[in-house]
DNA sequence: TGTACATCAGTGAACGCGCGTTCACTGATGTAC
DNA sequence: TGTACATCAGTGAACGCGCGTTCACTGATGTAC
């Protein structure tokens, strides 16, 4: 019995392992092609597996996807703890920077949220996943506003903050007729006027 | 001559209305599917034509799609337009709990927007009209901080607010778990919060 | 008024493609005795 | 040590589908004379 145990345990924690190539896969897809041309078959090739073999690791196209993203959102919310919760003199506008910065690198990570975001319908366990995600985003700058003094409720500024960056991103990222390094830099100056505004 | 202008001149305003009825048609198949689910074949059966003679009218999918959602941006420059220019007395919660009031209920343009939005592969043309469509809507908000007294230079502001409100539906238009109406309400809590921060 | 011709909106069929998913099967590995 | 069996990761082929786009054609309308 115990042996079964530790056996099927084993192979269980083989195929944690294996999904999680199959994840990196994805994540080296979604870096180069838009988040909906990617298919279970360019998944499977650049992990070096069949596609029927995908199947064995995940339910369907959808749910890989949304294990991809949500290990994106694991490192933004693990970056923001360290800025956050690590950190004695908080600079919102450090933050935030930091926060927009990875989204312009990790295109591939804001081309998923943005489509879970607007996508009307994922199933209850995706959405509750989804939810749990952005609530531990909303704690972290919760811990960031309290840092900085300002005064309780909290939470309302959080959430507006959060949208405010994820508007500079879906607004300026492909803003027409600028390169790459005029985006960078006008998102920064957007950033600057909207840190400022959230500061006492 | 003249009589041939004339004639290819009335043929040449059927034309145009005709893909009037075709975009009509797109934009009630719109406000029923996904945008990305949407097929020409929807938009013909919608049209009443067969899928071949959408082609007598757009060169391609992409351009019907672009021309959809343009006449939706100028609705809304229309009505901003009115409300900023037309008014003496300017309130910014009300611009922008106008403005969002729109995409709730126009959600098929709001998924057409952040589509384009962030569609980083368009051709030349297609980013002229965008940003054409862009900039006018930032005049609209930079005549009003104009007129609520705020110093220039405004036009960062004007790109900070419109990112902001943007950022607002992206983030909580399917906020997990809350219904259509709690999802209103907090999108108007949250609008406050910002607007707030925008004035004086 | 009649006839030959040009224009052109609209059609249905077809092309070629890539997709998500399923399925019967293979072959390696481990287990029981 | 050897043998019969179970497990299961992985495979390639196939299914069925919907898509964007093209094409040869039809038929209505207008033009020229």
């Amino acid at each position: 019995m115990r042996k079964n145990k530790t056996f099927a345990d084993l192979k269980n924690g083989e195929k944690l392992a294996r999904q999680q190539v199959i994840i990196d896969a994805a994540e080296r897809v979604f870096a180069v092609k838009p988040f909906n041309k990617v298919s279970i078959r360019d998944v499977a090739r650049e992990a070096g597996i069949s596609h029927a073999a995908i199947y064995r690791y995940f339910p369907d196209q959808r749910s890989l996807f949304m294990e991809a993203f949500l290990r994106g959102a694991d490192e933004i919310i693990l970056f923001l703890t360290d800025m956050v919760e690590n950190t004695e003199k908080i600079d919102i506008g450090i933050i935030a920077e930091t926060y927009l910065t990875y989204l312009i690198e990790n295109d591939q990570f804001f081309r998923m949220m943005t489509h879970f975001m607007l996508d009307g319908s994922l199933t209850a366990e995706m959405i509750d996943k989804l939810n749990f995600a952005a609530r531990r985003i909303f704690d972290q700058f919760d811990i960031m506003f309290r840092k900085m003094g300002v005064p309780e409720p909290v939470r309302p500024l959080s959430h507006a903050f959060f949208a405010s960056l994820n508007g500079i991103m879906i607004t300026f990222k492909n803003y027409p007729g600028r390169d790459q390094n005029a985006v960078r830099e006008h998102i920064k100056v957007i950033s600057t006027v909207i840190t400022e505004k959230f500061m006492v």
